[in-house]
This record gives C-alpha cells, structure tokens and sequence, in this order.
DNA sequence: GAATGGATTGTCT
DNA sequence: GACAATCCATTCA
C-alpha cells in the first residue's frame, strides 16, 4: 500500500517476477553494482522503484538470494483500497480491474515515482503487508516484456485473476 | 554535456 | 498478433 498526501490506496499483489542475481541477464544487477541498481545491493525489504521507457515507473521488492542482488517486480494488484484515487491518477474511465494492471500501470495508480525508491517496505509510507489471503491457485511461467533471460519461469501470478497483465504469453 | 535504451502501453490490422 | 510512440535517467566521453 502506498500513503501519500492526496490519500491511501492499496491492492493485493497477484502477478510478480523475479529477478536473480548477477547471473541473470534480466536482471538489473547483471551489469555489475551501478548507481541505478544500487538499491538492489542494499538490505532486503526496501523498495526499488526506477524508470523505464521514459515514462512508466516500475517498483520491485528488494530480497537477497545465498548473498546475490535480487529483486520482485510487482507487476499488477488487485485494487482494494483508494479506488477513487487510482482513477483520479489514471483516469475516471478505467474500469477496476485496470485499475493496477501491468507494472508501469500500477505505479501511476499508487502514486509511486523515484521518490519512493529505497523505502523501508515495512515501516515507511509504502509498504506491502501480509494481511493474509484466501487459497488461490497460482500459475508459473516465463517472464514477459524483457529481451533476455526470457527462459527462467520466474514469472508468477494468479490464476485467472483479471488484474494480471500478460497479452504477450497466456 | 551528449548519446543511449528500456522489466511498457496502447493502437492498429 | 505486430509495431510504434515516448523520453527521462543512466551511462559514457
């Protein structure tokens, strides 16, 4: 969830990837430690929010793997709290399930830019809860949207949940 | 200070 | 299903 001046608004993450160390060419620490990926290289649990594309914003959650960078993209939420608020940022018309989907998507609706990166994902204005959830079936597959590493099935999401992007590979 | 490219999205066929 | 738009931050000289 993400709390800023203009309101709260929160969502129950249901598609995310992984990216794993220097190994893995996706992965923004492939390069070696940058000033970009530094985040990556810091404590697990912090927010690793940056540019893509010039115009969307895409945020993942720092984690650490045997001592290598890692990191989650979250890539699209169920809305489920701040609905008006999402569509004040996206756009009145955006039906609900739109809302947060796709990662660039998601962070225009929480209102995430690069002054979210390298929150405290436990204690600051952005953070991701464990609020539990209902037992839901969960897909596993391929990454979507990059050029390399496409072959490692790190790509999870839920199953048939309308909030998962994914017109790329079904 | 200039060049480069990308973990996307939206629109068209 | 395919492709182009978009453009700032990062990177490199």
């Amino acid at each position: 969830m993400h709390r800023t001046p203009a309101g709260t608004a929160a969502g129950m993450i249901v598609e995310t990837e992984a990216y794993i160390g220097e190994d893995d060419p996706a992965c923004h620490a492939a390069p070696g430690p940058t000033r970009r990926n530094a985040p990556l290289y810091g404590p697990p649990g912090i927010a690793y929010v940056y540019l893509n594309y010039g115009i969307h914003y895409l945020v993942n959650a720092v984690t650490e793997a045997d001592g290598h960078p890692a990191a989650v993209l979250i890539r699209a939420l169920s809305p489920v709290e701040g609905l008006a608020l999402m569509r004040k940022r996206r756009g009145e018309e955006v039906a609900e399930h739109d809302l947060c989907r796709g990662p660039g998507n998601l962070t225009k609706a929480l209102g995430i830019s690069l002054s979210e990166n390298e929150l405290d994902l436990m204690s600051s204005r952005l953070t991701i809860e464990d609020r539990g959830c209902e037992v839901v079936a969960v897909s596993r597959g391929p990454r979507i949207g990059i050029r390399v590493g496409v072959d490692k099935p790190w790509r999870y999401w839920v199953t048939g949940h309308p909030s998962v992007s994914g017109r790329v590979i079904k």
